[in-house]
DNA sequence: CATAGTTCTGAACGGTAATTCAGTTCTGAA
DNA sequence: TTCAGAACTGAATTACCGTTCAGAACTATG
């Protein structure tokens, strides 16, 4: 029987189911894409069919709407990111190698996940282009910083390029965030911020005294 | 006469120009407010306009666009940031110190013009509230190694609060970058970031050997 | 083939909001 | 008081998509 053929190799479902998935996955794939590269808005329905050559109203035999797609993209990976990570940390004890593990299965997935990443944490949105744009000239200035204090041998040699994405999003995630509070004094977070970036969280292994 | 005491303590311009600069003033006024509060895409014009109690088509007397205003707005912002900072750095000449005080002044600033700051580090477009809500994930992670790490003695005492935004906001704009590029390896990337966290950029000020 | 069901199509609909503009109100010099 | 020009008004225009839907195309069985 044809069917039997047909269905042989496949884990599940009819020929039409199959063709149902593979139209769901080009969507994704060409939304994935579209998303990540564009941001939410610059991303047209019609596009986003278009790239999966289908045609527009396809997209909704697939997805009810538009924010519905991205949610779920976005909630789905952060939930495996964090999941992947919570299994590396998880037979480790001391806080400083749980440190270490938890950012290396971050860039580890984040490398496999480019796509969703770049949505997760990109900045692509109609206006980003701007502030991109603004943030650049406080990159510019940790930049020359970091370099000049590598010179002098006050800085380790990190490279100045990601020390100033560093700084600068550190800064930009802790100021939106302290603006909207009132319970943190501008001396504390001054504070903490420089002696993060200067000394770090870790306590010395063995101090002196 | 009048025009003598109606122009006597003004710096400059007539009447008219007087009340030119003060609707111009009251629609940037505005503007800043529901920019930083509502995001960009929220933000009416008919809003604006309302908001600095005028008609909607005295916005467009003032200002060409709305992205316009919003691009003078942030820009011009920014710009003052920057030179602030130049400033104060200028007469300091050690690297670590020169950090410092851009640090303080950034926080200064930023303190001065929360509004504006609000749009230029802030998240609040339309998916903010749901990039906000996975980033939280990560940041609640984080927080928690950090509480643990204190108790445990390995980290200094910060305010896990304040070092769950820092790490977060490094992690995403770092990665946003990378991802971007490939001339930097996982390896490199995976340890500046974890050295910049657990030891800071400092080298120490005496080393023994 | 015949046909019932499934999948796909893209023009048309509806809502939203930026921008325009024909007309109104205000201002101040004469 | 008059009136030209400046400042203002807000309804109408326009553009832009997300979403829908009536029908076309395809598929698989009898």
């Amino acid at each position: 029987m044809p069917i039997d053929i047909a269905t042989a190799h496949a884990f599940e479902g009819s020929r039409q189911d199959r063709r149902r998935a593979r139209t769901r996955a080009e969507l994704l794939a060409a939304a994935k894409r579209l998303l990540a590269s564009k941001g939410f808005h610059a991303t047209k329905i019609a596009d986003i069919a278009a790239a999966a050559d289908v045609g527009t109203g396809t997209f909704y035999l697939y997805f009810p709407t538009k924010e519905a797609l991205f949610s779920d993209l976005v909630k789905e990976t952060a939930l495996r990111a964090k999941e992947e990570m919570d299994r590396a940390k998880e037979p480790v004890a001391d806080p400083r190698a749980k440190a270490r593990v938890a950012i290396e299965t971050f860039f580890r997935f984040a490398d496999r996940n480019r796509d969703v990443f770049k949505i997760l944490f990109g900045h692509s949105a109609q206006f980003d282009e701007l502030l991109r744009e603004v943030h650049q000239v406080f990159i510019a200035d940790v930049e020359e910083n970091q370099a000049s204090g590598v010179a002098a041998g006050a800085f380790k040699p990190f490279r100045p390029a990601i020390v100033g994405q560093a700084i600068v999003g550190m800064l930009s995630q802790v100021t939106s965030w302290w603006l909207e509070r009132d319970d943190i004094s501008i001396e504390e977070i001054t504070d903490t911020v420089h002696r993060l970036l200067q000394d770090g969280i870790a306590v010395k292994e063995n101090p002196h005294e």
